[in-house]
DNA sequence: CTGGATCCGAGATGATACTG
DNA sequence: CAGTATCATCTCGGATCCAG
């Protein structure tokens, strides 16, 4: 990398000049754009089929324009989601998936998929641990 | 959910009452959970052994007591971390992977392998769009 | 040693207005 | 329509001090 000052990235801030190395594995960094708050949901709608931007903004709902604009920037710079932009007007945007970012979609379903799947497990595990905490508040 | 008031949890930040449910399905909760910064950290050191608190903080590095132990017991919360306190002075805390984390910390590695696997195709695809972009801004 | 409580800054997210 | 720019907000995460 060699830019220097700051850039917006989605998932947690980066400073561009050496931060990110002293303290970081380079991959944690394409780990946190996938598993960002957007960028999960962006890369399972585009595995469905693509998208253009307004599309996409009412697929996943509740989702500031600047906030998918950065993920779909983020997204596209690591070679995950490949941008269409055709010279027209008014404007139109295609967003779908390279096949690098078919293969990071699929492992981000999965894992979504399981939790999903496990979300009955957890709901239990997460009522005996508040019913045992009651008690022991309720008993100091 | 029938606490009320704020808790603290690693992720992003979550009124307990219905903030939640109002704009976000359940697993997506887990999901941020397991995905989080320490999170994953947490998940793939516990699925090589069980750690006590400092072992664990030693081996992660750079995390601060309050994010770990916050991490800790969101993880415990929800299933798939289970804390050991065994009442002796000093105190000696030993943290491991259930069963049903064992399964979310496969998950969480299948991705984080994938990635580091991926990374010379992004490291590339990030120059490709590096150049790109400054050339368009050189010539405007 | 394992945390709990608190303060605080950096930065992530959102709302709004503006442009091509 | 597809963004960019700016401003306002919120909260994550670190640092510090304290307790059992």
């Amino acid at each position: 990398m060699t830019v220097s000052g700051k850039v917006e990235v989605v998932g947690r801030s980066e400073t561009v000049d050496a931060v990110d190395v002293e303290g970081m594995c380079p991959y944690r960094l394409v780990l946190e754009h996938v598993t960002s708050r957007w960028g999960v949901l962006v890369l399972m709608e585009l595995l469905v089929r693509p998208y253009r931007f307004s599309e996409l903004r009412r697929a996943i709902g509740r989702v500031s324009e600047k906030m998918l604009t950065q993920t779909l920037q983020t997204l596209e710079r690591d070679g995950l989601v490949h941008r269409d932009a055709k010279p027209v007007i008014p404007p139109r945007v295609d967003y779908s998936l390279t096949d690098l970012g078919r293969e990071a979609a699929a492992q981000v379903k999965a894992l979504a998929d399981w939790t999903a799947e496990r979300m009955p497990d957890v709901d239990r595990a997460r009522r005996t641990y508040d019913k045992a905490r009651a008690e022991r508040t309720r008993a100091q």
